[in-house]
This record gives structure tokens, C-alpha cells and sequence, in this order.
DNA sequence: AGAGCTGCTGAATCAGTGG
DNA sequence: ACCACTGATTCAGCAGCTC
């Protein structure tokens, strides 16, 4: 067996190329694999347009027995290939992620995370059917449960302004100039993934100099992030055009030599605080109800978060403005509460404030620090104390 | 098989329990199943021969194939006891939800949902091994990809203030007052689930009547969510302790008795107009030209409720498609109408809405139909039975 | 220049009823 | 079973344009 040349892709199926790799020649393995969606007929959004779903002949199988035989090919190929510290990321959804979790543990790999991608800005979900599919599944799993492994934990608390990174990272999709686009400006490819879903992939899980090995290359994200991180790359892809378009990507690429100069863009909202939060956490139960600081008109609280009076029915700023006969209400300071204590009729902002103070106390607003819907809580982490000294080396081989 | 006894706790193995009780008579199925791979006797054993360390993988492989096996057996059971519109919600962690999704896929459930607990507050990983484990999975599925099932997504958008639902949610840990204690004043139970969690389940996916079954009760969440919200509940369970526990629990919980505070109105469940009825009550006379907010397209209204323009006859929705070129149209929004007074141009869908209105003051049929008690009607997606002001028995009572 | 508006798009298993 | 018809349904981000 020649040695591993790195840096470069491979035409080809990716199992048959591995078969042709030096066996445990690679760090970390970073597959995006066809996720096997099965969609339907066409799917119009509310403006009758329609959505470009994916339909390319890769992602069609025959079923799952045929999905979870290629499934295997490719992990056992994978497998091979990895170095006995290696790791190997896989990233999907409930399309195929529980096919695939059950054949890499089967496999003998080591579970370690499953990570999940929180996409800032999902598609939503057209027809009102289900919840809006908003997230991404990323199982990330060393060789054996003995194996050791490469995880930069200094890098990844640093990169979550001084807190452990947590396994689920906010993140937009990749759109507007990274994305990339043909000569007829349509999307090159109909799964690119974000650089900075990778960026972490990369920073988290190697080192300067280890090999990335990606066996569903596409259009080459990993490979440009591996280059501009000082990772080397080995990249597997079928598709000629794919390749020629990953090729001239990675080559305009910059190596830097210092990640520290490297900063994830920060463009991770935190979830809101709706006021059905306050209800469904049992601050205020279903049935209560709710007056004006006056007395003068009242209010139910119902359990999907929402009011309903003699006559109207809403969210708690709706109902204020309606029964008041205003355009426009803060629902927070409008409506009151009665207390049991001296207190008396106190508003429900209250109930907000002290939900706040339990994210901060709870570390809630760590990872994504955002404002909240009103009034922010920009610099509310001083409450949180001093941080545990730090952890021998950043880029420690662990057991 | 006897009738389905409902609001109780049975206790013993959830699959020889679940044997006992009559198919498809459920609507949701809660679990929470255990994801100890060390199988100490608590699991089902296809085989009891146990294979001591003597080979890591092969003690491997006989620890997911028994865990496997146990899967298969509840879920099986499961879909046995529900109704062909139920669902099935499973919630676990990476130690065991590939295992379950698969199982649960190669049973014939469809996936609908993977959900994502992000947990708020997570147990910091003390090692600094690995990232944070900050959230639990949730999968929510049909009993088969063309089945109908109950999603309330009007309750949803209102709990999220008025977006969509996604699918991840932030929710803290069960902790303080809520986590129930034993007499040593320990944590009853090493998983108690939060009840906010229960009831977004709850509210999503059941309407009020509605059975939920768990089959690893615990200690009783599930059941005390389901009570409060109105719904009825069947709890399964092995520890006579936590079966102790859980009963005081339930018995301390006050259900919510208005109906108009659980349900939220859904716009699919009106009762249907059709546009002839707007006619032949004289809202609009024969011979009326509506035209589309821009006033680019014109149409007659027809004594017989249908529309003419210079290319084109038929109902409003027809018309309004074919004017535009466009595959579909919801012409009680797309065709306005001149009025005198200061409002100027206005969709017909006002003159539904008064009329609907009328109905309401007329006694002609409800304004928000209350779901039965006994879950007989109003899944907003379950279409058990016909519902009540249906486009037939509508116009049969407007004339 | 900058605010504001329109239009487009993203791994999507996306309807319910009656004849 | 199929077929026809009604009519309900979207969030964030970016590009491009107008005012």
C-alpha cells in the first residue's frame, strides 16, 4: 500500500477509493452523507412558489435495508482507514441519523456527542403540519470505548466566551455569498454546509497537520476549512463537477497559520422568552386571571399561553389593546397578578423577571448571549462567578 | 377484551401489561423508556445466556441485541394499543435513541419530528473530555407515513408567541420544588422529567378527552401534566414505590376545568361557507365586480355563486388560479370588493366572517366547538368522524 | 447615504373532505 | 379505490431596487 497523498480529491465511490488508503493513516473523518429523505411530490410555499426540495439520484434508495447496507460500506471503509486515536463526525437528520447511529455503534464505535446544529434561520414549515425542522444531528464517536482522542477543549471553551461549549451550537445556514452558485446563479450544490459548522468540527477535533478525510465531498466545505486551518485534506467525491468546483474553491483559500486569529462569526440568536414560557414553567397556571392595575377589566390565562376575556382572545398584548380599545399595549406592565403576600396586585412582568434571573443564576444565557425581545440583558453574566482554573494542555490526547 | 379503564396506574412489565389492553385504543404514547446498557435484570432477555467479558464486541454485540430485542417488544406492543391517528413520542440520549429510532422505523412508525430538549441549565462535563451534554432527543411518530394524526399548531404558534413552533426547545432541568424527594429527602427518581416538558408534548399533540399512555411512568410527569391539561391518562410501572409516589401526585393535581382555556380555536375547523351561500343571502349581489388587491383582474359574481371573468368561469378559487396563471388560489382572499365607506377595497373572506357571525348569534352552528370529553371529535388533524359544520350540513341550515 | 420595500431562498419525508 | 374541489399555509437573511 503506497502512502497517504493528502490534499488532494478523489474521483470515485468513496468505499471503493478507501479500499485504496492506507489502512489507520487518518485523524479525524468528517462524512455528510446522503441523508435519504424520501421526499414526496412538489411542495408549494403559501405565495404558490415552489420548493426546490432535494431530488438528485445520490440521495434515492431502495429502502432502508438497501440505505443501511450502504450505511455500513462506507463506516467500515471509514473505519479502516482511521488511526486507533482517531474520531469520525457524521452529521443528518431523523431521515437517517438513527440508521446511522445504530451501524457505527454496531460497528464497534464509541459514541462521545451527538451535537446538534441549531440552523438561526430553518425553512419553516409550510403547511402547518409539524413543528419547523430547525435542526441538524451531528454524532461525533472515537473507535472503542478504550480509544484516546483528540478534543481541544481550551479552543472550544474559549470559542463560547469562556464557558464549556455545549453539544448544541447555533448557527445559520449557508447562504448569501458563501454559498456557491453555477454559471446560471442557481446553487451549486443542494446541501452546502455552513464553514463555521465545520470550523468547529476542525478546531474541536484535530490538530495543525492532521489529515481530515471527507468520503461525500461535495462541494468541499470541510477541505477549505481543513486548508485554512492548517489541517491537511483527502476528499472523495463522484460527481465531476462537484470536484472541479471544490478544486478551485480550496485553491483560493488562505492557510492561516495562527486559528487564534480565527473568530467563529458570532451570529448565534438565542431562543426568545415567550410569554407561554411563563405559563408552561407553572409561574402562572392555566385559569388564572389576570386584572388591569385599575381592577377594571380581567382576563384568563389559557394553557397555550394566550388571554381570553368577555371578548377577546389573544396574546397577552392583543387582549390588552382590545379591551382597553388601544392600537397597541404592552401586555408585560399592562396586566397584574394578585399575590398572596403584601404585595398585592403586582404585573406579570414580574413572572418575566424572574425568569430571567433563573437563566442567569441557571447559566441559561451562556452559549448564545442575545437580547431579549425587550430591554436586553447585555452584560448579565457578572453574576455568574469565577471560572474554574484551566485545564492542563489546549490540545490534550486524552484517554 | 375489556373496555379501556382509564386514570389509573397498572402495575408490572409494560409489555405484558400493554397485552392486557385493547388494540388501537390509545391516541399518544409518552415513554421514557431506560437506557441502561448494563441490562441488570431490568430488561427484557430474548436468550438468558450472558456471555462474560470474554470479547468486547461480541459482549457488545449481545448488549445492543438485547436492548434491540426489549425495544422491539414495547413498541410493538405499543402500536398495538393505539389508534391508527395516534402518536407515539420516545424521549432519550445517544446511549440509546438510534437504537430506538430505528426500531421504531422498521416497525412501520413514520417519523413526524425529532425534538430537541436544550436543556437550560446541564450537568457540566467535570473532565473536560468532551463538549457539554446539554440536551436530550425527543422523536414524535405516526403509526404509518399515510396516517392522520392530531398536531395543534394554532397552540403551538400562540405558546410561541406567534411564531412557528421549532423544533428545539429551551426548558430547564426538573429541579427544586418540582423534583420530588423520598423520605431521606434524595430524589425519588434519577430522571424525573420537568412538567413544562409534559405539557408542550401534551398540548401538541392531544386534545382535551384524549388518552395518553406511558409505559415507564415513573414518577408519574406524564400523568400529572395529562390531568391538569383535561386529558386522560393510563400510567405503567414496575416500582411499587414510584407507583406510591406517583399516585399521591396525581391525586394532588387540579385539573384545568375550562374547556375554553385548553383548546385553541383552529381556522381548519370552522364550519364552511360556500361562496353561494354569500350570494343567496344577498351580501353580494349578482352581477358584483370584485377585483384583487391591485385591481389588475376583474370578475362578476353569478346568482349561482360562481365567478366570470373575460376568459375564465368558475368558483372563486377557480377563477382567481386561472386569472394568474397560478396553481392554486384561496379566492376568499384573493377577490376584494368596493365599499363605500372608508375601508375602500376589502377581501370577501369579511363577508364568510359575518356571516359565520350571524350563525353564531343565530344558534345556526358554534363558534369554537368544544371537543367532546370523550375525544369522539376535534383532533385538528385526526379526522375521527365528521365534524360539525361541514360544507353540507351548512348550507342545509343557512337557507 | 440610508431607510424601506419587494422578492427570493434554504436537506421538506408538508391537507382534508366528499362523491 | 380514485378523483375533484375547497382553501389553509412561512421565518430569517440577503440582494436589489426605490425614494
Amino acid at each position: 500500500m503506497p502512502p497517504l497523498k493528502t490534499d488532494r480529491i478523489y474521483q470515485g465511490d468513496c468505499v471503493e477509493v478507501l479500499a485504496g488508503l492506507p489502512a489507520q493513516s487518518v485523524d479525524v473523518v468528517f462524512a455528510d452523507p446522503p441523508y435519504n429523505l424520501q421526499l414526496g411530490g412538489e411542495l408549494l410555499r403559501p405565495n404558490n412558489s415552489r420548493v426546490d426540495g432535494v431530488d438528485d439520484a445520490w440521495d434515492r434508495f431502495a429502502g432502508f435495508a438497501d440505505y443501511d447496507a450502504f450505511t455500513r460500506a462506507w463506516l467500515a471503509a471509514c473505519h479502516r482507514v482511521l488511526k486507533d486515536t482517531g474520531t469520525l463526525w457524521v452529521i443528518g437528520t431523523y431521515h437517517n441519523i438513527f440508521r446511522v447511529g445504530t451501524a457505527l455503534q454496531d460497528l464497534g464505535f464509541w459514541v462521545l456527542n451527538d451535537v446538534i446544529w441549531r440552523k438561526t434561520n430553518p425553512m419553516p414549515n409550510f403547511r402547518g403540519t409539524r413543528f419547523t425542522n430547525a435542526h441538524e444531528t451531528l454524532v461525533w464517536c472515537a473507535k472503542g470505548p478504550e480509544a484516546r482522542y483528540t478534543f481541544n477543549y481550551e479552543a472550544m471553551k474559549a470559542l463560547n466566551e469562556g464557558l464549556q461549549m455545549r453539544s448544541d451550537w447555533s448557527l445559520p445556514l449557508c447562504t448569501g455569498g458563501e454559498r456557491l452558485k453555477d454559471d446560471g446563479g442557481q446553487k451549486l450544490h443542494p446541501t452546502q454546509k455552513p464553514e463555521a459548522l465545520l470550523h468547529r468540527v476542525v478546531l474541536a477535533s484535530t490538530n495543525p497537520g492532521d489529515v481530515i478525510l471527507d468520503p461525500f465531498l461535495g462541494s468541499g466545505t470541510s477541505a477549505a476549512v481543513a486548508k485554512r486551518l492548517g489541517r491537511r485534506w483527502i476528499g472523495i467525491e463522484r460527481d465531476p463537477d462537484y470536484i472541479a468546483a471544490a478544486r478551485a474553491r480550496v485553491a483560493a483559500v488562505q492557510t492561516v497559520d495562527d486559528p487564534t486569529l480565527l473568530a467563529t462569526p458570532r451570529k448565534r440568536a438565542e431562543p426568545r422568552i415567550p410569554f407561554g414560557a411563563v405559563v408552561e414553567r407553572g409561574l402562572l397556571p392555566p385559569g388564572t386571571v389576570l386584572t388591569d392595575s385599575g381592577g377594571r377589566w380581567t382576563a384568563k390565562v389559557r394553557a397555550d399561553g394566550t388571554l381570553i376575556s368577555a371578548e377577546h382572545r389573544g396574546s397577552i398584548h392583543q387582549v390588552g389593546a382590545a379591551v382597553q380599545g388601544a392600537p397597541a399595549c404592552n401586555g408585560w406592565t399592562f396586566w397584574h397578578m394578585q399575590t398572596e403576600g403584601t404585595e398585592g396586585l403586582v404585573p406579570i412582568d414580574l413572572l418575566r423577571q424572574r425568569l430571567r434571573q433563573e437563566m442567569v443564576d441557571q447559566g441559561e444565557a451562556p452559549a448564545d448571549p442575545a437580547p431579549l425581545p425587550t430591554g436586553g440583558r447585555g452584560g448579565s453574566r457578572s453574576g455568574r462567578g469565577p471560572r474554574r482554573g484551566t485545564r492542563g494542555s489546549a490540545a490534550a490526547t486524552l484517554h
